[in-house]
DNA sequence: ACAGATCAGTGTAAGGCACGAACAGTTTTC
DNA sequence: GAAAACTGTTCGTGCCTTACACTGATCTGT
């Protein structure tokens, strides 16, 4: 089932995830579960122990399997995890469909990843090598390009639009998991409380009144902050497709 | 050496970074190494190996002893990560001080970032789990302060700024970088061969022409890709300068 | 000067991980 | 009915982090 040689030389997990696997030889007994139940148990143990606590038999526990026989139908843990991350994500949201210009189109877009990006926290911590090639990924690309249409943008510079975005999602969806969580709140304070008197000292006045100033707000990420860099995005954005008018 | 009480509670080998720890009792033997040779040689495996082949058996290899001796300098390879971070994003770069305005300053800050991330392709592999908080990374974000004083902006505003250029210099470095890879390469350039064909009958219309004219120019991701947020980015910080100036 | 506290590095072991290979049982096809 | 294909299990390899007991070297107070 796994061993297709038509793809041999893809990156692992493709073919199984846009489902043209050569479902021909029927011949030993029924497989006890599939490529999806697998997925939704990983899903399962990254909600409940985060990607580090991600290992093979905490998955396959969860089927009543041992953890080789998940090899059966995967190549490699890796391949898993290409397949995880596109779980993670989900498919794109509908109110980007929705949205009546570019740049609410791109606002519902960026805002859906954070809000998906904070549902599963662990998918920031997917290492990513390639493209996105996994259905759900290439949705969420499809439908920003597709938001972004009326903004009259090539394609390259569509793309640099969509990285740029999808890059400060990550980080945002990062630093507010971060604060959110209550072991590090605890921890970068007691930091912050053990830096502060050290740099001033140290050459490093700027961050040192910025960090004091901060110390009270850090509660928790407002979403002020999120709409701030999405803001000075958009506006730079804006500004581009002003130049690109003008130059035709 | 390690066990400094007056610290618990602080995340993993800060205090370690800043060379605060109690000299005090040096009762026995001299030590035959030291925690920057530590972290030295850490370096030269994660150069070597990469993040994911980075162990602790492995850099205590480089020094001569066996891994549980490095457990004498620092408490976990958690910490030693930290601390790893810091000696592979290195000190901050001296042309953003040499920088006649923001604008030239933030610009020189984010190609740096994105040439040391090349340089030592491994940090981007690294988990960010807290603010910056060991020397060289608060020396970063000290620069790119310095850098952008002459913007006018509040601290919560230049902040912004700040995470949204990090943010993009990851993710335009991590791209290249995937690029780069010659294995890479290759698997990607499988897979669009893969999955050109589909993409076009399953509803993602946009993406693949997009990936059909892309296919022919991604042997590297040109200067002028990298170029593009930045400036994108830039305008939208432009802009909300003329906004601040004007509603004060 | 010497005794004991203290700290360095080693050895060993426990527990966990990804993965490979041989195996036994089940189901389909010829 | 036999052979082939496919299933999950078991056992084994070689990694890894971390805990802990242990041997020696070295410094401090007396």
């Amino acid at each position: 089932m796994v061993d297709d040689k038509r793809h041999t030389g893809l990156p692992p997990g493709i073919a199984l995830a846009w489902g043209v696997m050569p479902s021909a030889g029927r011949r030993g007994p029924k497989p006890a579960f599939s490529v999806e139940r697998i997925v939704e148990a990983a899903v399962e143990v990254a909600d409940a122990e985060g990607f580090a606590g991600l290992s093979m038999p905490k998955i396959a526990e969860r089927l009543g399997v041992t953890g080789n026989a998940l090899y059966r139908y995967i190549r490699s843990k890796e391949e898993l995890v290409v397949l995880l991350a596109d779980a993670g994500w989900g498919p794109p949201p509908e109110s980007v469909r929705q949205a009546g210009n570019w740049r609410d189109a791109a606002t519902e877009w960026t805002r859906a990843m954070i809000a998906r990006a904070l549902a599963h926290p662990w998918v920031l911590d997917v290492p990513v090598h390639t493209a996105p090639v996994t259905p759900h990924l290439v949705g969420w690309l499809e439908c920003f390009l597709e938001g972004m249409a009326d903004a009259g943008l090539g394609e390259q510079d569509t793309l640099g639009c969509a990285l740029l975005l999808d890059g400060y999602a990550r980080s945002v969806a990062n630093l507010a998991h971060s604060l959110n969580q209550s072991g590090r709140a605890k921890a970068t304070s007691a930091a912050l409380e053990f830096l502060l008197p050290l740099l001033g000292d140290r050459g490093y006045p700027r961050t040192a009144a910025l960090m004091t100033n901060m110390a009270y707000i850090e509660d928790d990420l407002p979403q002020g902050d999120v709409e701030f860099g999405l803001n000075r995005i958009l506006d730079g954005i804006e500004t581009l497709i002003g130049e690109r008018g003008t130059e035709h």
